[in-house]
DNA sequence: CCATTTCGATACGGGGCCGTTCCGTATCGG
DNA sequence: CCGATACGGAACGGCCCCGTATCGAAATGG
């Protein structure tokens, strides 16, 4: 979790988390007064929202009255956090991001490897799996915030396997005479859309090896 | 089209389409007779949620309400003919599919090529882009319903490229000691993760070739 | 102690949708 | 012409939700 509430160190922050809503105009007329808001109740909403989710219930179904409900929490706390749905399930959906790894820098092989292998796990660990594919599914039908999430998350992500591969094609271990963004997707591809479209297929233990080995070597048969 | 409404040749049919929904029990007395339903309501009811969903409106936002409104039609003249919003954006999502075309069988590789443009164009032609995106992601997130896709659409098209793929191992083209559904993945795959995820990137005209050679001769530097 | 802010709870008016039922009319088979 | 069915339209009761407001209680800083 890159993401946690309130309890921050350096306590001349904010009030809790869910400032990624810019809150312009305000006077601000010094924070810090009053009783503090309750860190217990934003995760508990955020974690209200992911057990929903594991439950097999659809985004369609959430409402922010039934979230509120279920995390045990009164409506006007959900709306004090956030602005509406869209924007909890932006930060729901944050609070399932792990960093990714800087590659090792030896073998451009093995960091390709350590990259896919990144993903096969995130497709897979227990919360993620449903989860993640819900949420996604869902903001990816709202084009701003799809957008949003796209540039921090995603982008930041292949921003790692790119330089991998430019790495890759100065020292010659790829080859140079393809567009990079084509080589990233022959990679990342084959991880998506199993995770994403075939859903129910797993993504065995092996995978990311073979796939990059695959790539890398060509799918016709060995010299 | 592979699924049009009730002006079937071969009279002697049903009422007229959305009978994928059974129908076990009722005494079915001589249908035939009284007024005939209107083929044109059935069109403009699957046309409207085409031309909506085009427009921009989230699957969320679609009622049946709405569909009605839009299509000038009456409720209970959708309900008549599907018993409720995910039944009804199922045959919608079958209205855009198109028969892959058999694989013309010389050249491995060109028969790869051939499938792999045959995705490109189907999620560039104008309908289909926005539409099939904006609808199979409503219908991933209810497993019956995409189950029931998958297997009714996907699977037939995947055994396609499998079929080719066989061929390829058999006389030599293929290397074949990979799992041939991780091979169709490494083709699938690059298409479906640029036009499922990214959406905004186009696909551009030697898409297809482009992935079926860097995969087929990998992406290492040629020897 | 007091102003301030948050808490959970509850209530509000307004709205949309559900799925059904009923109109009056139209169109078929017999 | 009659019975049956379809049509578009309108209305129904019931439900849930939205976003805001208000409540009394709690927790903080000044």
């Amino acid at each position: 979790m890159s993401r946690t509430a309130g309890t921050d160190a350096a306590g001349t922050e904010v009030r809790t988390q869910a400032d990624t809503h810019v809150r312009t105009d305000a006077p601000a007329p010094d924070p810090r007064r009053g009783r503090p808001r309750n860190a217990a109740a934003d995760t508990a909403i955020i974690e209200a929202v992911l057990r929903m989710i594991e439950d097999g219930v659809s985004i369609g179904e959430l409402s922010m009255e039934r979230i509120a409900r279920e995390a045990g929490v009164g409506k006007a706390t959900v709306y004090r956090r956030w602005p509406g749905k869209s924007e909890l399930l932006l930060d729901v959906m944050r609070s399932l991001d792990t960093d990714i790894p800087p590659p090792a820098g030896e073998s451009v092989r093995d960091d390709l490897v350590d990259i896919i292998e990144f993903l096969r796990i995130r497709g897979l660990a227990k919360r993620n799996s449903a989860l993640l594919r819900t949420i996604v599914t869902h903001v990816k039908a709202q084009p701003a915030l799809w957008r949003e999430y796209h540039e921090t998350v995603v982008q930041a992500r292949r921003e790692v396997l790119l330089s991998v591969l430019r790495r890759g094609m100065a020292c010659g271990e790829i080859r140079a005479d393809r567009d990079i963004d084509l080589l990233a997707d022959l990679f990342v591809g084959p991880v998506l859309s199993r995770a994403l479209l075939h859903e129910w297929a797993d993504l065995p233990e092996g995978l990311a090896e073979e796939i990059v080995d695959t790539v890398l070597y060509g799918v016709r048969p060995r010299a």
